[in-house]
DNA sequence: TTCGTTATTCGTCGTATTACGAATAAACGA
DNA sequence: TCGTTTATTCGTAATACGACGAATAACGAA
């Protein structure tokens, strides 16, 4: 992915909106970051799934897929997705795996959008 | 999109992470709203447009064009989405189009992930 | 009316996403 | 050891995404 280069900005042009212009300083870290975690989110069932980790705590694969009306290896894939943005953590127990949510990258992600 | 199907939980099953599980109530509106929001952030370069677009408070089109290492017409496309999220609106200004968020929708979402 | 400027839409291409079922791996109990 | 249970990985298909350049539309000025 490219980072967006510093041109130069506001030849005089603003029509719409009032408000004079704040500071504006790029951040691509930052956007890649909050581009990435907002993927991770960008699906209703992946929405679903953190906030009953949530408030469930913690709780097995099976359990989740119970709840969504897709084939189990459909929401493991999406666990993946989730895992790899780093929103939520799974460890082995038995021949089940246990999720739970990663409250440091929801932090962050609360941060980042708080931003906005 | 299928709706989550609400099936009996909490088999007691807890094992990585500690605390009692909370109340859980399905919401699939505001998780389709939320990931649909987040859908419209998935690319590095839209969450750089809504930044820019908030600092500037109003900009046009090709002014954002120049700050983003990709065509015109790839920016346009990044534009719409953002725009079909409602996160942004624009309007005709002359032969050139005024962009400018639109706090509400900022706002939703930021009520949407804090609310996680 | 015609021309130049600006932005979008169209057509296309390659890749990624979402979904499924089948196959595989890993752990435990009989 | 051999099944059973559980979850992931694999192979596949349909659709969506991101990008480009060319074509189109819309407006203002000459």
């Amino acid at each position: 992915m490219n980072e967006p280069t510093q041109a130069p900005v506001n030849q005089g042009a603003a029509a719409c909106c009032s408000g004079a212009p704040a500071a504006f300083t790029a951040q691509p870290e930052d956007d890649e970051r909050l581009a990435a975690l907002c993927k991770a989110l960008a699906h209703p069932h992946r929405v679903y799934i953190l906030r009953f980790l949530m408030a469930q705590r913690a709780c097995f694969a099976g359990e989740i897929a119970e709840q969504l009306p897709v084939a189990a290896s459909t929401v493991s894939q999406h666990l993946t997705q989730l895992r790899d943005a780093g929103l939520i953590k799974g460890e082995v127990d038995g021949p089940r795996r246990c999720y739970c949510v990663a409250p440091e990258a929801l932090a962050q992600l609360k941060t980042l959008v708080g931003a906005l």
